[in-house]
DNA sequence: TCGGCGAAACGAAACGGCCCGTTTCGTGCG
DNA sequence: CGCACGAAACGGGCCGTTTCGTTTCGCCGA
């Protein structure tokens, strides 16, 4: 990860659990305080430490942040056969991963950090890559069954309905209920015109239309 | 919009160009020094004022950021008739407008600050969401022209839209070409199926059904 | 018309408070 | 002994506020 380095390296002795109290700590500061209350000296404070202790262990507040995302673990998302369900399920899953653990915090956090910080930035964008990749994979078990075709692009799909995740997280919009999600996929892997029921020759009408009403 | 209040009111005498040199600061501030940097006794310091000057006028520093933002104005986006290239220009030109003035900078410092303010986050929702109507216009006037179904949700694909160009500006990845824009633009329109030759009966056998559709 | 007065906004400086990242010191334990 | 630890304190920065003396106008009476 590139985050903290020289952890549990070879030279030391000891680490009893106070590295653990301290990411309990931290999660715990997180989620009562926010954000904006999480300060190196309150996760100190909170699990009875030293601030050496935790600048020993970890290089940065982001740092320890990501630790603390990443001890809680994900569950991983099953091949339902079916690529609609396959990203309605994530995005549910997602969702209630977020709203009813402290992760959606902490992500929130990390966003929030890697827009001040380029080190932390240059992390998260490796992670979000290795996610997105992941993501892809289930387009791509549906390219392998036909589902789909072969030249999609599968990551750009991916980063669309991660996007889709992305902003409902940082705006306070996690509520969205299964029928918007279905929806949302829907649009994306079937159009919103998917049924065809729009008459070709008003599309067509539409698209000539070009001239006049420029400003807006 | 809630955040400066009480400026200009009819008590005040003048405000001659203080105000001004002040903003003039700020994103000066905010494009050398970054968001880590941006701070109001640099912004002060920029601008030969003081502090207090500062704290009349804005409340806060989420305050003053958006008052920066609104300061560049936008590009209206053109009525291209045509639904596609509607959205295709609006994420070009937005794209463009986040990378080459300051405005990206300064969006990203605003959505960092909202996940550490709530008032913030309130403010920043109310934006959004008058832009998500904004961007939905192009979809009404879409449905206007028969192009897509009646019941399509305007909002929602707004928010797929303006979700993707939010994760792009947040993970620097404004550099996008064209033609990606327009693959997520269609994919959201057409779905993923669309741009390939597949055999259509693989295609039905992995959607689910649509029932119901209402015609406009 | 002009001069002066006072209110309001100003720049500068300093306040207590919090946090940063680092250093020092005493303790406990292997 | 050697090392990790908790605690305390360091200088530095920014927070939001207060105080102070100055400048700039609007108002009003001469």
């Amino acid at each position: 990860m590139g985050l903290d380095p020289g952890r549990r390296s070879i030279g030391a002795r000891r680490n009893p659990d106070s590295a653990d109290a301290i990411l309990d700590a931290a999660e715990a500061v997180l989620v009562e305080a926010g954000y904006s209350g999480f300060s190196i000296e309150a996760v100190a404070r909170r699990a009875r430490a030293g601030k050496p202790t935790i600048y020993r262990w970890w290089p940065s507040k982001a740092a320890l942040l990501f630790d603390v995302y990443q001890r809680l673990k994900r569950v991983d998302h099953p091949d339902t056969g079916n690529l609609e369900d396959d990203l309605v399920g994530f995005l549910k899953s997602l969702f209630s991963h977020w709203r009813e653990t402290s992760s959606g915090s902490i992500f929130r956090s990390l966003i929030a950090e890697a827009q001040s910080d380029a080190t932390v930035a240059a992390v998260l964008a490796e992670y979000t890559k290795g996610r997105h990749a992941h993501t892809g994979q289930m387009v791509e078990r549906a390219k392998a069954r036909g589902e789909v075709a072969a030249d999609v692009d599968a990551t750009l799909v991916a980063d669309l309905v991660a996007s889709f995740a992305w902003t409902h997280l940082l705006t306070n919009r996690l509520d969205a209920d299964e029928t918007t999600l279905r929806r949302a996929v829907g649009y994306v892997l079937k159009g919103i015109e998917a049924d065809g029921s729009v008459d070709p020759a008003a599309v067509r009408r539409g698209r000539r239309r070009v001239i006049g009403r420029v400003t807006g």
